[in-house]
DNA sequence: CCCGATTCCTGTAGGC
DNA sequence: TGCCTACAGGAATCGG
């Protein structure tokens, strides 16, 4: 499940092979994904160089000429480069080809992904306009949440979750890093101190840094640009622990659901 | 503005 | 062994 450091990987690990390369082309095998993939990329790509990659949130943008390609691996999506003659398995949805043989291959079973291209500055797009700050940048900490957070009464994890307030923090980081930061998840949001918040920032930042270092999280499918899973699944303190003992109190990991999503802590160590 | 529910999708796991 | 159902979740969107 791509969450910020699963597409940081990503970027990184595909980044050294595109910058500089001429895209020859696109193959659309399903243009079925999150959003329909704009008729035509192969015509729109053709023979356009690739400037950058970038990540915004977990989107994925590569700066081409006169153009960007916004890139997203919804839940189960996975970028690889392959031999363009490589046979497309099943669910490999789009290729972009490099004009040195190679391709850009997103495999995405579920389909959640998106493939999208815009002329306008990516920022200024609808997807990317309204999005909280990168948790990793110096706009995020303790007192930038703690102050949005005021009169806030939902649950501080959807608070933590919400792309508003700040970008990739998905389900399993969420949960590692309110427990690294000793809070309780079903707690309102607006009704946490200040000082709780800048261990809560400090924990998101270092949760996802620690991540990153270790290539991202692989559950069941997440490779790298070059196809390696993530090894952070080991470091894992409650995530898919439930019934399991905590790491620091031998209690048992609790499992619940919180808007929606599966939730897991310790209720010992956690407040 | 805020918040919770719904929606998209398919592979996997668990129950019987 | 096989069928059925529940579950996984990023995030847009909608309704209250």
């Amino acid at each position: 499940m791509p969450e910020l450091p699963e597409v940081e990987t990503t970027r990184r690990g595909i980044a050294p092979h595109l910058t500089g390369q001429r895209l020859i082309g696109a193959v659309v095998r399903d243009a079925r994904l999150r959003w329909p993939v704009p008729h035509g990329l192969d015509r729109r790509l053709a023979g356009r160089a690739v400037l950058a990659v970038n990540r915004r949130a977990k989107y994925l943008l590569l700066t081409v000429e006169g153009g960007t390609l916004i890139l997203h691996l919804g839940m189960s999506g996975s970028l690889r480069l392959v031999a363009a003659e490589a046979p497309p398995g099943k669910h490999d949805h789009v290729d972009l080809l490099l004009s040195d043989g190679r391709a850009l291959r997103l495999h995405d079973p579920r389909r959640f992904g998106a493939v999208l291209w815009t002329t306008e500055e990516p920022a200024r797009h609808p997807l990317l306009a309204n999005l909280g700050p990168e948790p990793l940048s110096e706009s995020f900490n303790g007192d930038y949440l703690f102050s949005r957070s005021r009169g806030r009464r939902g649950a501080v994890k959807s608070f933590i979750m919400d792309a508003h307030v700040v970008v990739g923090v998905g389900n399993i980081y969420a949960n590692e890093a309110l427990f690294l930061a000793g809070i309780d998840p079903r707690r309102a949001a607006g009704r946490i101190a200040a000082a709780r918040y800048v261990r809560l920032g400090t924990a998101i930042r270092g949760v996802l840094e620690a991540a990153i270092a270790e290539g991202g999280t692989t559950l069941r499918d997440f490779v790298g640009g070059d196809g390696r899973p993530g090894y952070f699944a080991q470091s894992l303190k409650v995530y898919g622990r439930a019934g399991e003992p905590c790491t620091s109190c031998g209690g048992p990991v609790r499992q619940l659901r919180l808007g929606q999503r599966s939730t897991f802590f310790c209720q010992q160590c956690q407040s």
